[in-house]
DNA sequence: TAGTTTATCTACTGGTGAGTAGATATGCAA
DNA sequence: TTGCATATCTACTCACCAGTAGATAAACTA
């Protein structure tokens, strides 16, 4: 939307890509990928940045030319999976609807994208105590914030009669827990597929939730 | 019950203890703790066995004494969890009842075992991948065993008609996930009590399963 | 009490990996 | 082309910690 402050002229304008950025972000996001699969296999401790070099074939100060330090990948994994989940609620809250409906959308897309960014969220699970202690408390907010919108969602819910909840916000920290627990057992290979998890899960949280008809 | 070997004259014999070993067990014991505590507050890597040793006012040898190696110490950390759990279970199945009243018994009585063991639970949960391969496997067994005793209770009260489920498989896996979930984010000074924890996963559950009326 | 065993400690090794200094190559501008 | 800037690499340092060898102290036995 914003020009960039060197733009003129109105007709013919070129896009002034950032090329080098983008080439700059294109790294990163190889960097991190890369190191959040070996933190996955490995552990963060495990896992050294001289492999995660060898595997993109390049060498351990090339990552430090893109990241300040190790701590600083963890961060960027681990802020991602809360990233993405607060971004598909908001967009459903937006796009409105009943309760019950707001609440399966939600259910769905996020259980869709905690299957598919599956090692992103475990890692972050499993090694947040070696994030810096402010970073571990803004991510913490991040995930504080998703559960309370989930609750005020739940209240809503309630006030119109669609769902019976005795206390709401034990039910968000539930619902949020069943869909990130996901992470933790689901087998990309294993007898159910995404769309199963999610299907049931949907059911799951269905039954949870809603009032007897 | 059974009786030492050496033991021979029916009256008066002296129950022979095993003192040395029981103050073996105790020290052993007193690392556990200590170790889990630290592997807590630390991660398992971030801890250092002469960090153990010095909260025991011991040194790091002492350690060694009494456990092979660091991994020894991480196995006994993380099976306690699943020992006590699986132990809990047996015992409610063992005394019967309707499926209903089981289960209630057993999100009851597991419940409370994980806000008593959450150190225990979240360090095997964390570091799982720290672990000999083989122990790892084995403990996951364990697990396995604990969701396919929940989901054949399940079934019975499917067939008895008291629940109201599709995919039995599905629903263990949440039940226990969502019980597992609560070390993840209880807090000892919360708002919440543990009892009052327990209550609300109680309905939680009960919701989840069961049939209409 | 002397001698023996057991428990614990002091002081070390060896390997490892995060992070860096300075060299080198690559591409760009004039 | 030459000179400059940027990207990447080679080769290192430094700190840390699991695990151990061998010394010492404590406890037990005869």
């Amino acid at each position: 939307m914003a020009r960039t402050s060197t733009a003129r002229k109105p007709k013919a304008e070129p896009i002034r890509r950032d090329v080098k950025g983008e080439i700059s972000a294109y790294k990163r996001r190889l960097i991190l990928e890369e190191a959040c699969h070996l933190f996955y296999a490995q552990g963060y401790e495990g896992a050294t940045l001289e492999a995660v070099a060898d595997r993109l074939n390049v060498t351990k100060p090339f990552i430090y030319s893109y990241y300040r330090n190790k701590a600083e990948i963890l961060r960027e994994v681990s802020e991602r999976g809360i990233r993405l989940c607060l971004a598909a609620l908001d967009d459903v809250r937006a796009s409105g609807g009943t309760p019950m409906a707001q609440l399966k959308a939600i259910v769905e897309r996020v259980t869709s994208l905690i299957i598919d960014n599956q090692e992103y969220i475990v890692v972050y699970q499993r090694e947040e105590k070696n994030l810096e202690p402010a970073t571990a408390r803004d991510i913490r907010k991040l995930r504080k914030a998703f559960d309370t919108k989930i609750e005020v969602l739940l209240d809503e819910g309630v006030a119109s009669g669609a769902f019976d909840i005795e206390d709401t916000g034990f039910a968000a920290i539930s619902i949020s827990g069943l869909m990130s627990w996901t992470a933790n057992w689901f087998l990309p290979d294993g007898k159910r597929s995404p769309s199963e998890v999610v299907v049931q899960t949907l059911k799951m949280v269905t039954h949870m939730v809603a009032a007897p008809k």
